[in-house]
DNA sequence: ACTGTATATGCCTTGACACGTATATAACCA
DNA sequence: TGGTTATATACGTGTCAAGGCATATACAGT
């Protein structure tokens, strides 16, 4: 059942997964080896994602490269888009930083 | 332990208490009420988003008035930001749609 | 067919977390 | 002080997800 691209992108080697294919395609054992975790762990990570809909497979003999797929992080920027027209200017980080100091 | 912004806009229900909080400040009551939960259940997610600093507290009398502070939020939209630019078109829809055809 | 390589799945354990109920704390008011 | 309102915390419970190890599956080369 698909997830939510926001529970998606909750676990931090799935975003380190989706980062190292920013770079391209990648095979499985590729990206075990860049991420410190066992090779089911990976696979694992990669079915979530697949069913989320943030990568694609592709089967080259042995092997199954994974490439992007990030339709779906639209919606996470879609729901940020109010908030990020009320980011914090540095003068309010300054502001925060005083009001934290009065209490 | 201040928790990943990624992981407190996992939860449904915290990311309908931040956008309640768009409208302006909310005293907890006012977020129990619009949101079909506990009371202290609200509390909980208050005071998770509040050590990850994404709200700030005011206390008013007996009533505790709950603000936006969106500010770490900025670390998702920077994490976003190269996969914005992958965005698909319509026609990469289309492509998708013919190559999960052809499988 | 047999072996090796690449990836996926099954099973299990563990830890985190979301929730509710009950209770504590705090501020207000009479 | 006692009662009432508003919110927070404690505690117990159920669920779920992430990880590892073992094993299955798929393909390739001999």
């Amino acid at each position: 059942m698909a997830a939510a691209p926001f529970a998606l992108i909750a676990e931090p080697n799935r975003r380190r997964i989706l980062d190292a294919l920013l770079a391209g395609e990648r095979p499985v054992g590729d990206l075990v080896a860049s991420l410190a975790l066992s090779q089911p762990a990976v696979s694992k990570h990669l079915r979530v994602l697949r069913e989320g809909g943030l990568v694609n497979v592709r089967t080259d003999a042995q092997r199954r490269l994974y490439s992007l797929s990030p339709g779906p992080l639209h919606e996470v920027d879609d729901w940020l888009a109010p908030y990020r027209e009320r980011w914090p200017s540095r003068l309010d980080a300054l502001e925060q930083h005083l009001n934290a100091m009065a209490d």
